[in-house]
Parts: C-alpha cells; sequence; structure tokens
DNA sequence: GCCAACGTTGGC
DNA sequence: GCCAACGTTGGC
C-alpha cells in the first residue's frame, strides 16, 4: 500500500466534481510532468491511497481522500488536437504521457490548510511543504499519512 | 552539453 | 496581479 497527494484546482475539478462522477471515478488525465507521469506509470497500484489537495484557490490544502481505481494506462486528451493537455509530440504508438483513474473515498470534516501543514513539525520532510515544490503528484510517507490524518 | 529564453505553477 | 521557482526548448 502506498499513499499518494494530487493537486487539482477546484475551479478546474474539485473533491465534489470527483463524488459526484457516474462510480465516484475519474480519469486523471492532463498531467504533463515527467516525474509525476512516472509516479503513476510506474508505483500506483490499484487501491493506494491518495490525499485530495486544493491549488490555486482561497485556502489551499488537503480537502479528501481518494484511491487509485485502475492500472495506469495512456492519456488520450495528449491526442487530441483540441483537447487543452494536447501534446503533439506523444504518438498513439508509443504514448508519452499516462493516467490512473482515481475514486473518491470520502471529503475531510474540514480543509487541512497549507499553511497547517507547513507549521506541523512531522512534516518538514513532505514534498508538499518544501520550497518550490510544483509537483502535482507526488508520495506521502506512510508516517506522514497517519500524522496528516490524525489533524483532522 | 551549456545555458538563455520562455512558459507554467501556485502561493500570496 | 505579482513573482519566485522550476521545467522545457532550442541555438550554439
Amino acid at each position: 500500500m502506498n499513499y499518494w497527494l494530487m493537486k487539482s484546482e477546484p475551479s478546474e475539478f474539485s473533491i465534489d466534481d470527483l463524488a459526484q462522477r457516474p462510480n465516484q471515478r475519474e480519469p486523471w488525465d492532463g498531467v504533463r510532468n515527467y516525474q509525476a507521469r512516472n509516479m503513476m506509470r510506474d508505483e500506483m497500484c490499484i487501491g493506494d491511497q491518495v490525499f485530495f489537495y486544493h491549488s490555486n484557490c482561497e485556502i489551499p490544502g488537503i480537502v479528501g481522500i481518494a484511491e487509485v481505481a485502475s492500472e495506469a494506462y495512456p492519456d488520450a486528451t495528449a491526442f487530441d488536437a483540441e483537447d487543452k493537455h494536447y501534446d503533439p509530440k506523444s504518438d498513439p504508438d508509443n504514448p508519452r504521457w499516462f493516467l490512473v483513474e482515481v475514486r473518491f473515498v470520502r471529503k475531510l470534516s474540514r480543509t487541512l490548510s497549507l499553511k497547517e501543514l507547513k507549521e506541523h513539525v512531522g512534516l518538514k520532510d513532505l514534498a508538499l511543504v518544501r520550497k518550490g515544490n510544483r509537483l502535482s503528484v507526488m508520495p506521502v510517507g506512510k508516517a506522514e499519512w497517519q500524522a496528516i490524518c490524525s489533524m483532522e
């Protein structure tokens, strides 16, 4: 069992959007960063637990829990010239970008804000709170996962 | 292989 | 809207 944190801008796709999807499930498309891709493609397993993080909003922070619901497969939005995340260099015969599907587990009773996460002494090594980090998908250690859960 | 220019992310 | 940090691109 692995633990992850995945960012989304709530104006684009929020935890409530995920909860309202059919089967409460959604392909996590549009990731165009190699490190994030590698984690989804090579390391994520069905059942892995995911913190759902809202970025670029009034109170950035963790708002819910999801889980990995599929193996990785090619991100078809990269092949679609009309799509915002179109990448002409991704060839259907040799896809460059991959995604996993994510399923809603639950919303937290409150937002665990980035500010609080930064102040927690047990989370100094969490990639999220390290300076300049921009990864949209990142690993979370088991101890970090538990520390964050206990903040709720 | 270096590195300047440029684009994006995301907190504030 | 600003801007720091970082990734990518492409000329050389």
